[in-house]
DNA sequence: ATCCTGAATATTCAAGATAATATTCAGGAT
DNA sequence: ATCCTGAATATTATCTTGAATATTCAGGAT
């Protein structure tokens, strides 16, 4: 992490880059050694500043942190686009790809990077706010996939928004990373493969 | 388990009684003070004996604990039996109400008896093999169901198995108390019925 | 011998004291 | 005026220690 703002081309008001410095030092230090170990001091001294004066800039620590955490979450949302908006591919495909993509970050999180989940779980329950933000994106994304698949003639579907609910809930074991120590990754794909299966074919016979 | 097992009938050996007994007053202050809450001198003083003696009869205070979170299971276990093993009912009925009745008896648990859930967890964490048992008791009552459903041509099913071990894991929202605070009861059934519907019918166009 | 207890010991819990840290603010530098 | 800081205050975490509780055990009652 650089200690000084670059001085070339700043597309933005300073201010932002001072904003983006500060969060990258304290994203730094959240990974590092985590959310509650780090101290508004240590991020201050990254950025050649006072403590005091990070607070014209955020809020207080917590906003520091859902900064990060928002970037974290729209950074696992991102991945979902990616795979949602494949338009050439099939939505049958897809929607395989968005479940494992989805298992594959969570326990990579949570392998790699455990730090990083405490953060954004710590923010989490103190701002419902943007956990449901998330939510409600990641939703529309795959009624959007869901739609597509409708509209090609690969998917019947009765109620689309029902239907993301339902597939939502029933991923829920690789989206909740305190899951993630029942089982190796291996297991959880093919158990994700199964699932995905699951309910793309559904049980009764046809 | 016990130091001394009875080889025959067990209500008729004494020391079964007095097993029985403790557990008795034990799952009482359990259950209406919390696991923590309750000493050895109380369930002691309940059963009219020192703490000392119960020692006699159970390794410590986890394994009374052990017992009744058994018992518990087994209840639930029971639930889930009543419900597969109604031949006459078709199977895809039957795989309903398996997972409405597992998800009513989670909510019940959650929000009637806390206390107990928190017992059930504190054992179970002490105990991984108490939970992998129930877990497989659990899987080998829905691999019945499924293949009683192929058997009367109502399931097309590859790998029994593997599917049913989908089903369990697509169902985890229903299953963990954990998750109860994020709906009303009301919510949970109706995303319940949509997942039950995924399951058995998919999405693919037929 | 078998069953049980009171007292001894080991472990865990919790209230209060202490130290770190977050946050604010009056005022100094540019 | 704007930006920033050091010091003051408020909040939160950590540590300490006495008390509560779990567990053991030597020995007494049946």
């Amino acid at each position: 992490m650089s200690a000084h703002t670059p001085p070339y081309i700043s597309t933005s008001h300073p201010t932002c880059d001072v904003r983006a410095r500060i969060l990258a030092a304290a994203g730094e230090r959240f990974s590092q050694f985590g959310y509650n170990k780090t101290t508004m001091a240590e991020i201050a001294k990254d950025c050649d500043m006072s403590a005091a004066n990070l607070y014209r800039f955020f809020k207080n620590k917590l906003d520091i942190g859902s900064n990060l955490a928002c970037a974290c979450l729209d950074e696992k949302l991102l991945l979902i686009k990616n795979v949602t908006q494949q338009r050439q591919r099939p939505a049958t495909e897809r929607l395989h790809d968005v479940v494992l993509q989805i298992l594959a970050h969570t326990y990579d999180r949570w392998a790699n990077d455990p730090r990083i989940n405490e953060m954004v779980n710590a923010i989490c329950d103190a701002r419902l706010e943007i956990v449901d933000q998330h939510e409600l994106s990641k939703h529309n994304l795959i009624v959007e996939l869901l739609e597509d698949g409708v509209q090609r003639g690969e998917f019947s579907i009765a109620d689309v928004h029902d239907t993301t609910k339902a597939i939502t809930a029933a991923i829920t074991l690789f989206s909740v990373p305190l899951f993630m120590s029942l089982h190796s990754l291996d297991t959880f794909e093919k158990l994700a493969e199964s699932v995905v299966q699951l309910i793309l074919t559904g049980l009764e016979k046809r």
